[in-house]
DNA sequence: GCCATATGTGTCAGCAACTGACATAATAGA
DNA sequence: TCTATTATGTCAGTTGCTGACACATATGGC
């Protein structure tokens, strides 16, 4: 049967169809994205952008769930990227400085020197708007739960204690991104993120037994 | 005129129109509850809560604004109590324990002997609709936007770091809160908050020039 | 090349959260 | 009592989102 191979090739990149459909995907994303941009998320409709990529209403929902997930999505790949990152530190490592070694990949382009200005144009409308700015927040703390799980077998200690020192973490980065996007100065991320999570839990972490 | 007349009365109890609208809008907040308890939340529509007070649909959205604040605005209350509270604590204090003190009110009546379920109960609506829970961390953050302002002046530091330390302490609050609504033995939510907090920040702190 | 099946898409109808506009009733204050 | 304010209902409309149906297209086995 069909399904089988389906669910076989799912991950590869193989099959037209799949081929054709992340590009389409990506489309309607790119499109959303810069629809967005130009004239704000909530003065952008679905059907601005379904007109503008040339499709039905309809259609655009079948791709994504949501009209936030349009946006929101680009945080998934960065939560991926941010447990791939966080499963290679070794478990000798401080929770606290594995923590913040994962967040590198959370604003990964706007410290480079091409600066990516499109990154940074996106996060000023997610913490811009209200409703996507929950949106983001509520996916941060799933995100935790996802860290929580990985760093739970491999440590010592309780969930609790392990959700607790997550979400502080958590907490610093969001306290950085919007430190950041407030700044007057040019100020590159990473250092508002050392600041903020130095002041929280300073060198010597007096928890971990190793 | 009536405008001025209408400013200087808004804050005082006196005003029959001001006391009836009031009591209207409690009990349309009362009634919604009730009605998410009963049914939940995404099951229940305003058309409904409306039916039940006995006022049209429109006439609700005159008093609230959207369907989430019918239940969240129980906790703008518990963020001016939190502020209130934080404002009589001296500046001497660590910040970290003046946060530990003023998270006192964020759940007031769960761990009294009374146990006020229907908090829990609504806690739990809360915790479990995904919209619901976004707002509510979002409005979270707006009322770290609040503590920074109040703890800015009376204390040093710039306020980067201030709100990297408050949104810790709102990270370990949520870690909290939600570790207390998973619990599986009966456990007392101050206890639980205490050994978040303690999990980040532990007994003397480092900075803290008094 | 042909056929059965799976898949993508458009269209339409409908629901629920809102919003603005208008008419009307109730009421506070002179 | 009269007037200006305010509360409410009704209605129409927008937007996000969903299910159902029909149709076209493509895929894979023969």
């Amino acid at each position: 049967m069909a399904i089988a191979d389906n669910a076989a090739m799912s991950n590869t990149s193989t099959g037209l169809r799949e081929r054709t459909r992340r590009a389409v995907r990506r489309e309607i994303a790119e499109t959303a994205s810069r629809l967005f941009l130009e004239r704000g998320y909530a003065a952008t409709t679905i059907d601005d952008i379904a007109a503008v990529v040339g499709m039905s209403q309809r259609s655009v929902f079948r791709y994504f769930p949501t009209k936030e997930d349009l946006l929101l999505e680009k945080f998934d790949l960065a939560a991926e990227q941010l447990l791939d990152r966080l499963a290679r530190i070794p478990a000798a490592e401080p929770i606290w400085s594995a923590l913040r070694q994962a967040f590198e990949v959370m604003v990964p382009e706007t410290d480079r020197p091409g600066h990516d200005a499109a990154a940074e144009a996106i996060m000023r409308v997610v913490f811009g708007s209200t409703s996507l700015f929950a949106g983001y927040l509520e996916r941060l703390q799933r995100m935790q739960d996802d860290v929580v799980a990985l760093l739970r077998d491999g440590r010592p200690g309780a969930t609790a204690d392990l959700r607790a020192v997550v979400g502080a973490g958590f907490g610093c980065l969001v306290a950085a991104q919007r430190s950041w996007l407030d700044r007057s100065d040019p100020c590159p991320f990473a250092a508002m993120l050392d600041r903020a999570m130095a002041m929280v839990a300073p060198a010597p972490p007096p928890r971990q037994r190793h």
